[in-house]
This record gives C-alpha cells, structure tokens and sequence, in this order.
DNA sequence: TAAACTTTGTACTATTTTTCACAAAATCAC
DNA sequence: GTGATTTTGTGAAAAATAGTACAAAGTTTA
C-alpha cells in the first residue's frame, strides 16, 4: 500500500494536503499554470521548499513555465489518495465533537465522519450533521463491522486511554487526539495530538518572549 | 517583556506548556520528585531532549536525584508567566467558535476569552460560558478599549483576512487562525495555524504510505 | 530566428532539532 | 562511610529541515 520508492520527508507530506487544497481553488477559478513562487505567496512556504517537496515526486515542472494546474491536481489526487473515502468514527459528542460533526471534513477532503459514539443517552439515537450516534456499548462492534481506521477522539482526558486500548483492539491504524492526553499506543498505530490549549499558551509563550520576531 | 537571556529555541518553547500540564499533574497527585525519565513516559518526549529543554533555563535539576516538582512547577509558572491573565477575543461564533467558548481554556491556563464577536444578529447580545458576544461592528474600538493582544479566529475562510487587517489595526499582535486561509500580516504579528482538515488529511496520508513508522 | 526573460530542479550550505553517550555529582543501601 | 546506583547536564554527532544560488531548459518577444 506504501506505493512511494522514496520515503518522503515528513515536513513535505504535512504539507501535501496544503498544496492540494491551493490547487484545487487555482482550477475552480479557471488558472491553468502556476510557478513555486505565486504558490509560495499564496500558502506561505518558501518557493525553493515548494521545488524541493514537488522533486520527491519527480520532475513535475516546466522550466521557463512553472506547473500546469490540472497535471499538478491530478496528480496529487492519486498521491493523496483523493479517490478513494478514508471511513472516520467520531468519539465523544460534546462541544468540539458536535462541531466537527457538523463541519464533517466533507468539503475538502477524502474523508468522513460515518459514525459518533457517546455514553450520554440523551446524545444517543440522534443525527448529527447526518451522522448516527451510537452508545459506546456498540463502538467496537461497529468500528470493526465497518472497517474504519481512523478514528477523531474528543472525550474527557481521562478516558481518553482506555478507549485508546479498546479503539487499537478494533483495528484502528490512525487516531486525531484532541483531548491532553498523550495517549499509549503501539508503535504501529499513529496518533497525532491537537492540544489546542498548547497552542494557545505557546502562541502567548512567543508573544511575549519573542516580541518581534517571525515564525511558521 | 522579553526576559531571557539566551533565546530558547522554538520547538522548546512549543512543549513548555506541555511540560507544565504534566508537572500540575504530578504536583495535585502529591508527587514530590520526578526524574525526566518519568516525564518522557509521560509526555512522549525523548528524555534527554527534555533535559536538554530544561537546561535552557539552568540547572533545574540535581544528579542522582531528577528534579522537585515543586521547584519545577514554580519556575515554569513564571516562566510561562501564569500569573498574568492574558485576554484573548474570539472573532466567528459557529460550530468552532461555540466549542471554544464552552472551553474557554480555563482549566489549564493563564488566558481567558473576555468577548466574542459575531456578524449574525441572532448571536449578538447572547452569552455562552459567560462571555458576551458583540457585533463585529463593535470589535475594533472593544479590542482597543480592552487591550486585547490575542484572537482566535473561527470565521468562514474568505473573510479571514480583511478580518485580520482590522485585527492588526487594533494591535492584537497574535492570532490563532482555525480558518484554512494563510493570513498576510506585518511581521511583528504572530500567527499560528490550525488547520484541522489537513491534520486529518495528513494522518490519513501517513497510515496509507508509512504504514508501520513512529513519528510525533 | 535570436535575444531576453522566466522558472525549474538541485548541488551546496546553513540552521534547527534530536539523540547518543558519558563524566560528574548526587543519592541510596547497608 | 563506602561502594553501588541513579540521574543530570552537555559535548559532540547525527538527522531533519530550510534556504541560497545558479546552470539548464524552457518560454516569450520581436
Ligand atoms: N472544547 C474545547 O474547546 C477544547 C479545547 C481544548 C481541549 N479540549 C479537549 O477535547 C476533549 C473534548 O472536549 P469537549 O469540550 O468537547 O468536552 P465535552 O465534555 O463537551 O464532551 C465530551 C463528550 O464525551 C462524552 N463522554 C464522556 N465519557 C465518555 C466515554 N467514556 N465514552 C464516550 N464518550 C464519553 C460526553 O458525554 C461528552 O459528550 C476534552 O478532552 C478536552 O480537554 C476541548
Ligand atoms: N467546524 C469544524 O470542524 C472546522 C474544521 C476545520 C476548519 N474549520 C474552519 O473554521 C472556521 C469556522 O468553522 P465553523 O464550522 O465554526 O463555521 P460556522 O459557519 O459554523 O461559523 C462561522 C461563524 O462566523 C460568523 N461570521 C460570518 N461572517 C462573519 C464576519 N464577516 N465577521 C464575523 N463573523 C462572521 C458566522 O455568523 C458564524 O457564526 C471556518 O473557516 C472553517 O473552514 C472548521
């Protein structure tokens, strides 16, 4: 399934769905070519880490021309994997959960929230965004019956663990972790944390400790 | 405002508030040592980069022994200048906006959304988690009057920018930007993205391409 | 067609971040 | 008190990421 010859940087392939997302508003408003330099004015990346992240996947340019848009688009679709729907479960209805049930990643992606599980019975049984929430009780069934692998956590920090271990038990292979906890996993299972309250007090960390300086 | 001698590096900075979540932790559960071993478990960070993250601020800790909780705890506290409350607007009351007004960063932090804003008149005049929302015709005298330094964003995307213009005008010198928009500001204005459909995209891009790799 | 211009792809350099590995200093056990 | 053990703090190496600068290859203009 790993059908890359080279192992892309890291960095780069953080950036690919970026770089996806700019093409796609470039072909809607009708644009056909593009240089490293507007996409680097437009998504704030250094034009030469542009040429740079492109040339892991071979020549995609023209000298003297730049990128044609629809080759570009076509063929970081197939790269991301556009085409195929990457099934996501959604754990714990609350605040954030309602909001991104809502939001449901549909616009922009190649992914969907099928399902939302919470314990609170007055969550359970509803739609949401035309998500179905089911009780906990029927999460690892479900998951498993379903095939889903991915799956978005924002439940209480302190449950966050042991729905972690029941959510590897069902087979899943990615986890998106909103919640504080820094989650025990197998090495082969990825979980990237958001922790927006991080983000919040460093953002404020560099204010006031780097005045005038720039970053990211 | 800037009080350090040497200039911490920045992906220091981002895992000092992480750092002392954990040690908040330890300290409520009684805990009265800790060795970086220990904080490495958890907080998943290699233990010799956090005692190399520590040893930007000095010998914080004593050989043989690890380092007091208590002395830690109180020294990040400065550090992270906790006991200043930093205000912070949030602009855009919809699905994420609402979440983040529940929240309000309380729990862990040193900030503390004082007012939304909001162009849809049936949310002008409301309060959610006891903070008042106004008219967005409002917000540029209320983030003066109030001294406002920090916004997080949550708007639809094209309105994010002109949006930030007049941000930047009433000198808030830090935005958390949820909007898929990358922002054009002076560089004495810091922004940190947040963009949760690439993060999505980006995991789903990890697990279909380094199907069995460790990272973050 | 030719000269001027544009823009890629990448060799090379720089910077940032992480990790290894170990001496030094302290604690701990008895 | 002494030797075994623990754990820090950091020099040095490694790895990852970003950026400079330019030859090469094309496009555009006239
Ligand atoms: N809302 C925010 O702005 C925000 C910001 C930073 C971090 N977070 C973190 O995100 C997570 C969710 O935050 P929230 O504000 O949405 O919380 P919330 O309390 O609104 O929602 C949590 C949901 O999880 C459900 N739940 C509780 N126990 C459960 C269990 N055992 N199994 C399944 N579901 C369960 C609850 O019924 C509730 O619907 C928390 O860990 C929080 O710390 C939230
Ligand atoms: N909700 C999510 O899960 C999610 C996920 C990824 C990205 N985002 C991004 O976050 C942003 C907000 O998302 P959302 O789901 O909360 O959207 P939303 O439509 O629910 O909320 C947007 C809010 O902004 C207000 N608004 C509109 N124009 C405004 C203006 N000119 N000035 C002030 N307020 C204005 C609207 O009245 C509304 O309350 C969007 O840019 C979206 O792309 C959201």
């Amino acid at each position: 399934m790993a059908n890359e010859t080279v192992k892309i940087p890291q960095a780069t392939a953080k950036r690919l769905p970026l770089y996806y997302r700019f093409l796609k508003n470039l072909h809607s408003s009708g644009k056909q070519r593009v240089s490293s330099a507007e996409l680097s004015e437009a998504v704030k990346v250094d034009s030469a880490t542009i040429r740079r992240d492109f040339s892991y996947f071979g020549a995609l340019g023209k000298k003297g021309y730049g990128y044609n848009v629809n080759y570009l688009l076509s063929f970081f679709r197939k790269t991301l994997d556009q085409d195929e729907l990457t099934k996501v479960a959604l754990i714990g209805v609350g605040n954030l959960g309602t909001a991104f049930l809502h939001y449901n990643f549909l616009k922009n992606n190649n992914t969907k929230i099928e399902v939302a599980f919470d314990v609170d019975e007055g969550k359970v049984g509803k739609t949401i965004g035309e998500v179905p929430i089911f009780h906990m009780d029927d999460m690892d069934k479900q998951i498993v019956a379903a095939d889903i692998q991915v799956a978005i956590l924002t439940v209480p920090a302190p449950v966050a663990q042991p729905i972690t271990d029941r959510l590897v038990q069902a087979n899943v292979k990615g986890i998106l972790n909103f919640t504080p906890a820094r989650l025990n996993v197998p090495a082969a299972i990825r979980v990237h944390h958001i922790d927006l309250a991080v983000e919040l007090q460093s953002l404020v960390y560099f204010l006031k400790h780097y005045p005038t300086e720039t970053e990211e």
